[in-house]
DNA sequence: TCAACACTTTAGAATCATTCTAAACTGATA
DNA sequence: TATCAGTTTAGAATGATTCTAAAGTGTTGA
């Protein structure tokens, strides 16, 4: 709880709490998915309730500082992922879920980047039936 | 003209006007990305005004048909691309900008894949800043 | 050629994730 | 503890996309 404190200040975001019980549940220690509408109703399960527009002011506040990771996988729904790490994804559309590959992956064979572009990440998404 | 005419009977889509304008443009031999939006302005340049719901029907009827390749790659907007080879792409999210890879990309490294699933495609996507 | 009908188009309404607004609230600081 | 910038929130607004249901149009068989 203070670490969750100590956490949050240490990304410059003020500890309200609303982020902690955000926080709390999205860092604690098991790699997530999720989306705002996945977020409030499992907190909802936990008796947090917390509007709609902090779960997405809070979601972006963690993008921002680098807490998460987005995907936009699908148009109709934003992924964010608790794990920031480089890394990649197996997605099923049909049945909406989402696994990390923890694994090295290489690409080879990519062309020259376009002039005065440079390279920001390469995302590899393994589509499943 | 009666090419496009063909074109659309041989798959199975009645060649109505506006399929025939939508065809015409899209298929004309140069590889584009399209959206909804950027299509409807692109064709009312050329006088030819298409509801946009026709040009939403549209783009997904020449999808599932296999004509065209869909690509989520903002939340905001979905992009249609008339090069349905197995390619990859750059995109530049700053700028909307998306260009086709066309050279073999070899992806190695991948772990296996989840138990009862199918690989459909793998889909490299290169950020650029 | 034409009647008949299934397939299309369309305007406008509806949907739905997300963002915005402006007012109430609260952590931090002196 | 008063003050104020940073937060939260309900509810409205936005904007891409989909839906509806009515009008229009290819296609086909005679």
């Amino acid at each position: 709880m203070n670490d969750i404190k100590q956490f949050l200040r240490s990304n410059a975001l003020r500890p309200t709490k609303q982020r902690i019980v955000i926080a709390g549940y999205l860092f604690d220690g098991i790699d997530k998915h999720v989306t705002a509408e996945s977020l409030s109703t499992e907190l909802a399960k936990r008796k947090h309730i917390i509007s709609l527009a902090t779960i997405y002011n809070t979601l972006h506040d963690f993008y921002e500082n680098g807490l998460l990771k987005k995907l936009t996988l699908s148009a109709d729904r934003v992924y964010f992922d608790t794990n920031t790490d480089h890394h990649h994804h197996f997605y099923s559309e049909k049945e909406q879920f989402l696994i990390d590959i923890n694994k090295n992956i290489k690409v080879n064979g990519l062309p020259k980047t376009p002039k005065n572009k440079k390279i920001n990440k390469i995302e590899v998404i393994v589509h499943l039936d």
